[in-house]
RNA sequence: GCCACCGUAGCUCAACUGGCAGAGCAUUGGUUUUGUAAACCAAAGGUUGGGGGUUCAACUCCUCCCGGUGGCUCCA
């Protein structure tokens, strides 16, 4: 809304032709108002109601600073180059005619019409005044975040992953990214990668092929699969690329299992191992996020294994094998089997297929739990709709039960997206899918080791690993000289020649949980040896030969992990 | 998403019944050159999560939104 308000000794004016079809059918007679404002209105595209009483409110804003008591309403398109519609704007002009009647004479020109008019204009400082009448900033104003997230401390142990992940440098989420999407520091980035690195390295001892997949699918991959049904709430809205649906893939499978086709033809190939760390989007209710281990946006260490039938259970024991040796070195502990099977008496809904392929997926994984000899609750209704399930469970520090990773048979899908073998009788048979996350998502895997081991992360993962200190500023060229070697050698090292205390120092590093801290002064830079404190002891070990101290550390993660 | 509770400086917390928003740590600038968990001085740091309302006066009361915490549901 566009108005031009002038303060008048006079106006005349009259209606002398219509200016368009719709025009106000009125008294268009010659009229004259003395001592008057007037406001020259026009509508324009997209003006609501809203609008129309804030022009009013404008208008008695002028009309009390200049003292104004009668007002002529001059309907006058020209303001504005973009005018709403003249229905709409007729419609306009008269709401805001009776809202100014309730406290001044109200004088209105005809709506529509060519008009002669002559007025004197008092020529006052507020005498002519022009105002355009704006949707208000209110709502974009509401839609403002903070730019931070304020953690609720109060009931948290200190060990809580959000706590130590903040502490640590390892996470931060910010209102500006949004809930559920975690941003990775510069530490936490090396613990993730030290993960997935090393989960790649056992993976491929074990004969999987890493393959890499986009993070965007067409619609109709997972109208194959059967996943949308069972999935849509889970996952965000599609983005529209040239009229074509598009998700963000909430899980990697179907990428996976496109590979298949295109790499396996015989039942020679099988079984075929695809592994990748697939970043997945869920949409996860807002009630439910939580630090890293519920987020919108996670990593998985994901892999599908393709099998015959009767490699299933031989299949099956080796990701046991698998689960069992990474947990040992990544010192995941205090975890437990879940076996989820399916409930066909009380949810028969929930899962489709051939009930006995349901069968054989159950007994043969149950005969691969006793076989492999490990102990395993079983839970009847938790299998997912393509097949049964293992879930690995696990404790957060609140004592809450939570699912830390999972290994899951398909015997629907491939089906129904045609896959296939020849096999040795030479018919084409549907492969048998065991998907499987040994790490479950990095995320929630790095939130229970920072729990469980309160932050002091074992040397191979911690994100640094040494830090030197210097004593005096007589120290620092040995600092640095120091420095050198370790990185030459991959330790991660951090240096501090700040001019603190040495007990400030070495609190610092203290309480970033850093495995080991070298101290050099002046008696060490003489003899060329280090101090060295390991973490959590007060004791420390004098005149180490920095040789020395390096190997032991390399010794150390070759061993622990 | 639902129910309950919560939101003050980067962090931990003060601020009486509604009455001038304040400390410690961290940061920055100096001083200090230190021997294994916190040297000293100073500065800077805020639209009290945001909008609206009540009031002479709102961090404080009301209301809507945003965000967090716990639980439910769901999940890796």
């Amino acid at each position: 809304m566009k108005i031009l308000l002038v303060h008048c000794d006079y106006i005349e004016y009259e209606g002398k032709k219509k200016a368009i079809k719709t025009a106000e059918e009125m008294d268009t007679e010659k009229k004259r108002v003395e001592e008057c404002l007037v406001v020259f209105t026009s509508a324009e595209d997209g003006d609501d109601r809203a609008i129309v009483d804030k022009t009013v409110e404008s208008i008695k804003d002028v009309a009390g600073q200049v003292k104004a008591n009668r007002i002529v309403v001059y309907p006058f398109v020209h303001l504005s180059s973009n005018p709403s519609k003249p229905v709409v704007a007729l419609d306009f002009v008269k709401l805001i005619e009776e809202a100014l009647k309730k406290d001044y004479e109200v004088h209105r020109s005809p709506f529509g019409w060519y008009k002669a008019f002559e007025l004197k204009c008092k020529g006052h400082p507020l005498s002519e005044l022009s105002r355009e009448i704006r949707p208000g900033q209110e709502e974009k104003k509401k839609k403002q975040t903070r730019g931070k997230i304020i953690l609720d401390r109060r009931n948290l142990p200190p060990t809580d992953h959000r706590i130590l992940g903040d502490e640590l440098g390892i996470f931060h989420l910010s209102d500006d990214i949004g809930s559920g999407l975690p941003l990775w520091l510069p530490n936490g980035e090396t613990l993730r990668n030290t993960l997935i690195k090393f989960m790649r390295e056992m993976e491929e001892k074990y004969g999987y092929k890493y393959v890499s997949t986009p993070h965007i699918v067409k619609g109709t991959m997972y109208e194959k699969t059967g996943h949308l049904p069972y999935y849509k709430d889970s996952m965000y809205a599609p983005i529209d690329i040239e009229g074509e649906d598009y998700y963000l893939k909430p899980m990697n499978c179907p990428h996976h299992h496109v590979i298949y086709n295109k790499m396996v033809k015989s039942y020679r190939d099988l079984p075929l191992r695809l592994a990748e760390p697939g970043m997945t989007y869920r949409n996860e209710l807002s009630g439910v996020t939580y630090g890293l281990i519920r987020v919108k946006g996670f990593t998985q260490n994901d892999s599908h294994i393709y099998v015959t039938p009767e490699q299933l259970k031989a299949e099956f024991i080796k990701v046991l094998q698998l689960f069992k040796e990474v947990y040992e070195i990544v010192q995941i502990k205090d975890y437990w089997y879940r076996l989820s099977l399916p409930d066909f008496k009380n949810n028969p809904d929930k899962f489709t297929g051939d009930p006995k392929e349901w069968e054989h997926a159950c007994e043969e994984i149950r005969a691969a739990m006793k076989e492999f000899g490990t102990k395993f609750v079983e839970e009847s209704g938790e299998a997912a709709f393509y097949g049964p399930k293992i879930d690995v469970q696990i404790k957060n520090t609140l004592g809450k039960e939570e699912t830390i990773a999972t290994s899951q048979v398909d015997i629907v899908v491939p089906k129904r997206l045609g896959m296939y073998y020849m096999d040795a009788d030479d018919k084409k048979k549907a492969p048998i899918v065991i998907h499987r996350a040994i790490l479950g998502s990095f995320e929630r895997t790095i939130a229970y080791l920072l729990e469980q081991t309160e932050g002091k992360l074992p040397t191979w993962l911690a994100p640094v690993q040494v830090k030197i200190v210097s004593i005096t500023e007589r120290n620092v060229d040995m600092v640095k000289e120091i420095f050198e070697k370790l990185f030459e050698n991959g330790i991660r090292t951090d240096v501090d020649i700040r001019s603190n205390t040495v007990e400030y120092k070495i609190r610092e590093a203290e309480v970033q949980k850093i495995p080991y801290i070298v101290v050099i002064g002046d008696k060490e830079k003489e003899a060329g040896t280090l101090a060295v404190r390991k973490r959590g002891q007060k004791k420390v070990e004098f005149g180490v030969k920095p040789e020395k101290f390096i190997d032991d550390v390399i010794q150390e993660i070759k061993e622990k992990r």
